[in-house]
DNA sequence: TCTGGGGTCCTTGAACCA
DNA sequence: TCTGTGGTTCAAGGACCC
């Protein structure tokens, strides 16, 4: 235990929230909601106002919506902004000490007991004082709380007993007399679990804590976290604070909107996944001896599988071959809700894989694996040839076309896999003899199709574009993927220049004379910022005729053509010619109206409102999806004001 | 229509080896 | 050669954090 409290905890408040409301001005002062907007989404951060009406962290983002009032905004997740705050944020810190421990994007810990600063409490004061003032400066207005202390425990504790835009010092020997009135689930550590355990004993408090015998812990939460609650309840803290850490794993998930039954979808998933796993460690000079898969069932029970290779590596391919093992040990057949890939057991090396180079270990993959590409957010999803997806959308052979396997309505049996001799097993079990072939029909993959009769200019004609009506489509991926989900939208919608859109708020937007035309192809840009993106569909397919608007093409029945290119899109497929969803939130820029962000979209059309950080609450337009002047954009500047002519 | 995504750490049991 | 023991590694699941 430190005799001065030179460790400070920086938590700047309700980022992601606060961020957004900073960037749009218009958001100030009301309910913001940062995460998932799509139907399994869950809250990623709540602003102060949205928490008024009890919002908060991990609650599911339909249960947000019932709470908050309707001008509340459900914003997706813009990390390029975040993490650009947070580098602002980091160097501020790192001017006050060499050693600063950054936990997560918001949040990190400082040690000023390798500095010169004076630690008496008048010196930390004045020195926490100035670094929040620096930070909201730097930062455009986003405030943070510090909490300083003798040990990281405490400074955390501290940091959040006056959010927001608090400071707490805990003296030195003041610690017990804070800690112990708090409840043990403000210990690092105490989750649910452990807070019901502990309850079921009649233990609330920490200082009650404090009071159980170490025997009785150990007995209760075993060896480790019996000793960790014992010392904590006492506040024996001396974990230091360190600047680096390395990663142990790596890992890539995804929750579907609709539960996934079929194998070869959930091959398709798992090779993607794999991709971006294979992808981040090579961009992070990692390898890994360890693949991990991860099923969870629609009931929520989850199931973990891993095989340890003797030799690291960082290739996709090898990755997605040895999850597909792992997954054909798992059953599937109830619908999968969740899947995951990881790689554990990191080194920074790897070595060639002279087994599989050898040909001893044969690839499973049984057509071209996806290559990675990198996203405007950073993020890296497996890259799909501009064509990859249209022959899904528009097979030349009518028979192909109607009804790939992972298009069968209502769970109907996919069709048997070429080689699979027992027919449950994918041929992927099979370690004997060349990996089958299947035919294109069978494997509604990118890569495993022939190359596309449609060119990339000119989008297929509707009667070529087959529909896919056992697509699952849509696919919650609240916190990576661009898809709008929007507020409730009638199933009725009423067309015309007048027709109101849905927006993020909740609140429906006429839409402004400056309707595009429907004529105009999608542009790269907004292409760019969807492909890869599974996004979803909902916004389009739960509502059929939806695209139907001024100036588009007569009624058509569900699905429509671009509805149908919409839903591949929608599932991370680059469509030629076919505009991608846009997110709630997202920073675009327009050729005649500048830089705004995404109020919603729906109905073919996507609402903007044209602010900036610097500007008042600026006017909303409303285009059609495909307008070629509404591009996406970076993240506003927040430190360059607008120069506004004096009054 | 409750329950995301990317992590870390711990525990337990089985397998393997000396 | 067989058996017991202890250490290590791996696999699986759970809890927790942001």
């Amino acid at each position: 235990m430190r005799r001065e409290p030179s460790i400070l905890h920086v938590d700047l408040d309700a980022m992601f929230a606060a961020v957004e409301q900073r960037d749009k001005v218009s958001l100030r002062g009301k309910p913001v909601i940062v995460g998932g907007v799509a139907g399994r989404g869950v809250v990623a951060t709540a602003s102060y106002e949205a928490r008024a009406y009890g919002a908060h962290s991990a609650m599911p983002t339909a249960q947000a919506r019932r709470l908050c009032p309707p001008n509340t905004a459900f914003l997706s997740p813009r990390f390029p902004a975040y993490q650009k705050t947070s580098k602002v944020v980091m160097k501020l810190l790192a001017e006050v000490s060499p050693l600063v421990e950054q936990v997560s994007i918001d949040e990190a810990y400082i040690d000023l007991a390798v500095t010169g600063h004076d630690l008496s409490l008048a010196g930390i004061t004045e020195l926490a004082g100035r670094l929040k003032a620096e930070i909201a400066v730097a930062t455009g207005g986003v405030t943070g709380s510090i909490g300083a202390a003798s040990s990281k425990l405490l400074a955390k504790i501290g940091s959040d007993l006056n959010k927001p835009d608090g400071l707490t010092i805990v003296p030195a020997g003041a610690e017990l007399d804070i800690l112990h009135p708090l409840p043990v689930r403000r210990l690092g550590g105490v989750g649910p679990a452990t807070e019901q355990r502990l309850h079921r004993a009649g233990v609330r408090t920490v200082g009650q804590l404090a009071a159980v015998p170490l025997d009785d812990l150990v007995d209760w939460f075993g060896t480790a976290h019996g000793h960790g609650l014992f010392r904590l309840a006492r506040a024996e803290d001396n974990r230091p604070v360190v600047s680096e850490r390395e990663a142990k794993s790596v890992s890539a998930e995804e929750t579907f909107d609709v539960d996934l039954t079929d194998n070869p979808r959930l091959n398709r998933e798992l090779d993607l996944l794999a991709a971006r796993v294979a992808g981040r460690l090579r961009r992070s000079g990692l390898t890994g001896r360890t693949v991990n898969i991860k099923v969870r069932h629609p009931d929520f029970t989850t199931v973990t599988r891993a095989i340890t290779r003797d030799q690291p590596t960082d290739d996709g391919r090898l990755i997605a071959q040895l999850a597909r093992r792992l997954l054909a040990e798992v059953d599937t057949s109830g619908g999968v809700r969740l899947l995951g890939v990881g790689v554990s057991t990191l080194a920074d090396f790897a070595q060639d894989d002279l087994f599989t180079a050898a040909g001893e270990d044969p690839p499973v993959l049984s057509f071209p694996f996806p290559e990675e590409e990198e996203t405007p957010s950073g993020e890296t999803f497996p890259a799909r040839s501009p064509n990859a997806a249209v022959p899904r959308l528009a097979e030349p052979s009518p028979a192909g076309a109607a009804s790939p396997p992972g298009s069968s309505p209502a769970g109907a049996a996919s069709p048997p896999r070429p080689s699979s001799a027992g027919g449950a097993s994918p041929p992927e079990s099979s370690s004997a003899g060349p990996p089958p072939v299947p035919p294109s029909s069978a494997f509604p993959t990118a890569g495993v199709l022939p190359a596309p009769a449609v060119s990339s200019a000119v989008p297929a004609p509707p009667s070529v574009q087959a529909a896919d009506p056992g697509d699952p489509g849509p696919r919650a991926s609240p916190l990576l993927e661009p898809s709008v989900i929007l507020p409730p939208v009638p199933a009725v919608v009423p067309v015309g220049p007048s027709a109101p859109v849905a927006d993020s708020l909740g609140a429906s937007v006429s839409p402004a004379a400056s309707l595009g035309s429907s004529e105009q192809a999608g542009h790269p840009g907004s292409a760019a910022a969807s492909a890869g993106h599974p996004g979803s569909a909902a916004a389009s397919a739960s509502h059929p005729g939806s695209a139907v608007g001024a100036g588009r093409p007569p009624a058509q029945t569900a699905p429509s053509p671009r509805d149908s290119a919409q839903a591949a899109v929608s599932v991370g497929q680059s469509v030629p010619g076919i505009v991608p969803t846009w997110r709630p939130g997202q920073d675009v820029r327009h050729d005649d109206y500048g830089p705004g962000w995404v109020r919603g979209s729906g109905v073919g059309r996507v609402t903007v409102r044209f602010e900036g950080p610097h500007t008042p609450p600026g006017p909303v337009r409303t285009f059609f999806i495909d307008d070629p002047r509404l591009q996406p954009a970076d993240p506003p500047d927040w430190l360059i004001p607008v120069t506004t002519t004096p009054s």
